[in-house]
RNA sequence: GGCGGCAUAGCCAAGUGGUAAGGCGGAGGUCUGCAAAACCUCUAUUCCCCAGUUCGAAUCUGGGUGCCGCCUCCA
């Protein structure tokens, strides 16, 4: 089946064909970093971070950029409000978001651009676009003419008319459309400005994109995204002047936009100060709790963010780390038993029911997480095939008792193969389940610790001397460890 | 005023013509020294409202209503 997505461009869902066949380039808007990133900021880069993911696990060899504006009308005012360098102050606030994306899990991209590395290739571009009419010079700022590019709105569905009747603010005199927008800025005193053709100035808002995109992925790229907020006029600009440039279109093939995290209603943004920073919630939450509450509604949707929100998240997300460690725990004690490790059988060589039940519904859930995901990214319909799965091996788990050897054979590749399903869905594609694959040496001492009281514990238990067994626990449990007693052993978990 | 989107249980949320996924919460049960976890059963005769198309609509069409985003910096 091949991969479905909505494009924003044609507003309806389309069969994906990369431009070059086993490759995928992307290009995400990124921030203007002049202040703390917030979960809003998170949401795309989610959302991107689970596609990439999809499409590497697809075989696709994906690149992926994403820029940072670190030169803009914000940072400006910023510092000269705190006296602080505009760029200490990019430099640090894009740190920031780096740290936080780590931090989620969300893998890097191949590239970072920023503006103010890029103004050799934005001003070329700038002075093509004048040459080829698309654009004109008044003191030192060059602006887009819209009119010149008769497609313009074709994105958003605006008409160019329509557009001029609606516009809210006092309109530059200079300008020969209102429509029209700056490619390149005059300096004013004390900003921060690069020398150009035009005199001292700095690259407009929507220009930069265009440059990067074109710079680094080439013309006809296969996605661009970034939020719905970020359609009109950004998106709209960033294609009047890419197709005007380029004369090639389509400048990228597809378009997709996120819905936007909204606080009471209300988009959360730095403008509004109803923003919750990364920084505090990664405090409060594992990463991969907050990549559930995100991946667990469509991309398109907007998200209502609330604690509470977070915190069904968190229970959700609590189970499928009790189901890994379930997982973990019967393969270790089954595979310390000494059962061999044979080959998977094929279903029909599965005699146990319950073994070759669990088969089925393995194959069945990673089919349907799979063809949730080839559904215009639909990690909504993905995280629900993944919490069946993770159903069908906890009850799976509880029939593991009344095995025979001959089953348990059997059984334990399947199991092997449940928990490699599993991992991939949920940890390598959706990357919820974190991978603890090299413990450090003070994680592996506590865990030793902890197994060596768990065994102290059981000996009380064994003696029914449950005043010593439920005083372990219960300090344990004030130390943050919770013990839980199950017919397979007790389990531990911080 | 223009453009775009959304409306599904107590809450969150999939589902674009064939009879309502999944999560959280709630009720009951199994297991258990207790606790917890896990599992099982139940929890929307119905998808904002009205009309229409169809054998059949949450899904398509028309008309309402409500909410959100954009038209100014924004992911």
């Amino acid at each position: 089946m091949a991969i479905q997505v909505y494009n924003t461009l044609t507003r309806k869902k389309e069969p994906f064909v990369p431009r070059d066949p086993g490759h995928v380039s992307i290009y995400v808007c990124g921030i203007t970093p002049y202040d703390q990133s917030h979960l809003g900021h998170a949401v795309p880069s989610i959302i991107w971070d689970a596609i990439r993911r999809f499409l590497e696990f697809k075989g696709y060899k994906v690149r992926l950029v994403q820029n940072f504006t670190d030169i803009d009308d914000k940072i400006i005012a910023r510092a000269q409000a705190t006296g602080e360098d505009v760029f200490e102050i990019s430099q640090r606030y894009a740190q920031e978001y780096l740290d936080a994306m780590d931090a989620l899990g969300v893998k890097r991209a191949d590239l970072y651009p920023r503006v103010s590395q890029e103004i050799p290739a934005i001003t070329a571009m700038v002075q093509e676009l004048i040459k080829k009419g698309h654009a004109y010079v008044v003191d030192g700022d060059v602006y887009f003419d819209v009119t010149s590019f008769p497609e313009y709105g074709k994105l958003s569905g605006q008409q160019l008319e329509e557009l001029e009747a609606g516009v809210r603010l006092s309109v530059d005199e200079r300008k020969r459309h209102p429509m029209d927008f700056a490619l390149w800025k005059a300096a004013k005193p004390g900003e921060p400005a690069w020398d150009s053709p035009w005199g001292k100035g700095r690259p407009g808002w929507h220009i930069e994109c265009s440059a990067m995109s074109l710079k680094y992925l080439g013309n006809g790229f296969d996605f661009h995204g970034g939020g719905v907020d970020l359609v009109f006029p950004h998106h709209e600009n960033e294609i009047a002047q890419s197709e005007s440039y380029t004369g090639e279109p389509p400048f990228a093939r597809c378009w997709l936009h996120n819905g936007l995290l909204q606080v009471k209603d209300e988009k959360m943004s730095k403008s509004l100060g109803n923003f919750t920073p990364l920084a505090g919630l990664l405090d409060k939450y594992p990463a991969g709790v907050i990549r559930l509450y995100v991946l667990s509604s469509h991309y398109r949707s907007p998200l209502q963010y609330s604690e509470e929100k977070l915190e069904e998240a968190r229970r959700g997300w609590e189970r499928l780390m009790d189901t890994v460690a379930n997982l973990k725990y019967l393969l270790s004690s089954w595979e310390k038993a000494g059962s061999p490790g044979a080959d998977r059988p094929s279903l029909e060589e599965i005699e146990s029911p319950a073994v070759r039940q669990l088969a089925e519904e393995v194959e069945s859930s990673r089919s349907k997480f799979i063809a949730a995901m080839e559904d215009d990214f639909n990690t909504a319909g993905a995280t629900a095939a993944l919490f069946e799965l993770a159903r069908s091996i906890n009850a799976f788990q509880g029939q593991t008792a009344n095995l025979t050897d001959r089953e348990r054979q059997q059984c334990l590749p399947v199991l092997r193969e449940a928990a490699a399903v599993f991992q991939q869905l949920g940890g390598g594609i959706l990357g919820l389940i974190e991978d603890k694959s090299s413990p450090s040496g003070a994680e592996q001492l506590t865990e030793a610790l902890l197994e060596l009281l768990v065994e102290v514990r059981q000996r009380a238990r064994d003696k029914k001397d449950w005043a010593t067994a439920d005083y372990i626990r219960s300090e344990l449990g004030k130390l943050g460890v919770k013990l839980e007693d199950s017919p397979l052993g007790t389990r531990w978990k911080l």
